[in-house]
DNA sequence: TTGGCACTGTGACTAATGTCACTGTTAAGT
DNA sequence: ACTTAACAGTGACATTAGTCACAGTGCCAA
C-alpha cells in the first residue's frame, strides 16, 4: 500500500502531498535500537509497517516495556522531546522489521499551524500515550504479577497480531522487570488453568485467557 | 502579585492581555475535588497559588499520587483531554487552598496558533508531565517501598515548601497505594536512622534524608 | 551422533509487603 | 475532667516475589 492510500483517511490531501515530499523513509531491522535513552530526538517517526517497542531502563539496566507503536501511529514522547530538542527518556527498539517515516522538527512544527488534521493527529497521539503510561502505572501499583503477565501476553499478541508468542521466559521476565523463575512458575500456572500452551521458546494463548 | 507580573517572563505582552481578558479566576478550598475521573474536561487550569494534586484511582478505590501542579504550571493531561473533549483519566484535588485560571478550549486552541510562547508553554507542560509519569513508573517498577517513601516525602516537602509534613500515616499509605502498618514501620526505621522526626500527624524531615 | 548450550521446571530459602489483632497515646469536644 | 475516636506502634502470620541451586530437555553445530 502506498503512503497516500495508507493515510488518506487521517490527513487532508495537501498534507498527504507534503508528507510525500518532506518525510524520509527509514527501515530498521528486528532488534535495532532506533533511539536510546539520552539521545537527542531530532525527528518524529510515523510507523508504516512493523512495530516499535518503547521501554524504560533503570540505572541497573533493568528494562520495563511501556507500550508499542504500531502502523500509522507515532510516539508522543518523541514528539514533545523533539519540539524542544531534549534527550529521550525512553528507548525505542524495532520489535520486528520496521518501516517508518521520519519527519523533521521544523516541518512538523509548521504543519501544526497549517493542517488541522495534523494537529488532531498529534493531540490524539499524545493522549493515547498518556493513557498507555497510566495503564502501566495501574498495572504496577494495583495489580499482582500474574495479572500483569496476562496483560503483557495480551498486549504482545495484539502487537504481533498472533496468538503465538515467540519469546523465552527470560525475555518476558526482562521486559516486565521481573525474574525468569517467577515468570516460569506463573506461566505454568496459566497452563494448568488451560489459559496457555507452553512450548520451547513459544507460548500459545488460548481463548480462556 | 498580579497576573501580568506573575507571567511576564513566560508570555508575551499580547498574550498577557488576552489572559487578563479571557481567563476566569477560580478558587478551590483544600480538599476540594477540582476534577474527578470520568468527568469531561472543559477548561484548562493554570495555577496561580497553592497546589493541585493529580492522582490515579483504581476500581477498588485505591489511590496513587502521580504529581503536583504548582504555581505557574498546568496539567498536560487536562490539556490533551480537553482539546478533544475526552473524559479525564485522573483526579485533581486541591492539596491546599488553590487559586487558578481557567481557560476555555477554543481560546487555548487559538493561542496555539497565535503565540509562540503559549505553544512553548504547552509543550513544556506536556513534556514535564510525561517525565513525572515516567518517574512514577520508575519508582513502582524498580524501587522498594522505603525508597518510594523517601521520594514521596521529598516531593511532598517540595510541594508544600516546608520540611514539616502534616499527614497521618494512613493518608500517606493511601496516596502510595500501600498500607498504614507498613508505612508506620518504614517511618520508624527512618526515625531510627535519624532521617525524620515523628510526631502525631506530623513528620519533620531532617537534612540526612 | 553427540557435546554443549540455551531453555525450562522446580524445591528450598529469603526478603518484602500486606493483613490481623491488639495496645497505648493524643487530641478534641461536651 | 471525661469520653471517645483517630492515630501510632508492634508482634505474629500470610502472601507474593526474588534468589539460589540444580536437574532435565530439546536443539543445533561440529
Amino acid at each position: 500500500m502506498n503512503l497516500t492510500d495508507q493515510f488518506k483517511h487521517i490527513f487532508e490531501p495537501e498534507l498527504l502531498k507534503e508528507l510525500q515530499e518532506k518525510a524520509t523513509h527509514v527501515l530498521a531491522k528486528e532488534g535495532d535500537i532506533i533511539l536510546n535513552i539520552g539521545q537527542t530526538v531530532r525527528v518524529m517517526p510515523i510507523v508504516l509497517s512493523g512495530t516499535i517497542k518503547i521501554s524504560r531502563i533503570d540505572q541497573n539496566g533493568h528494562e520495563l516495556l511501556l507500550y508499542y507503536v504500531s502502523s500509522k501511529e507515532s510516539c508522543a514522547m518523541t514528539f514533545t522531546c523533539c519540539m524542544e530538542q531534549f534527550p529521550s527518556e525512553v528507548k525505542a527498539t524495532a520489535e520486528d522489521d520496521v518501516a517508518f517515516l521520519s519527519i523533521p522538527i521544523s516541518t512538523m512544527d509548521e504543519w501544526m499551524m497549517k493542517y488541522p488534521s495534523w494537529k488532531s493527529f498529534v493531540m490524539k497521539t499524545i493522549r493515547a500515550r498518556f493513557n498507555e503510561l497510566l495503564k502501566s502505572i495501574d498495572q504496577l501499583a494495583f495489580q499482582k504479577l500474574d495479572e500483569r503477565l496476562i496483560h503483557y501476553l495480551n498486549e504482545k499478541s495484539k502487537a504481533t497480531g498472533s496468538s503465538l508468542i515467540n519469546l523465552s521466559h527470560e525475555q518476558i521476565a526482562n521486559e516486565m522487570a521481573s525474574s525468569r523463575e517467577v515468570i516460569s512458575r506463573l506461566l505454568k500456572k496459566l497452563e494448568n488453568d488451560k489459559k496457555v500452551l507452553l512450548y520451547r521458546h513459544q507460548i500459545k494463548l488460548l481463548k480462556a485467557l
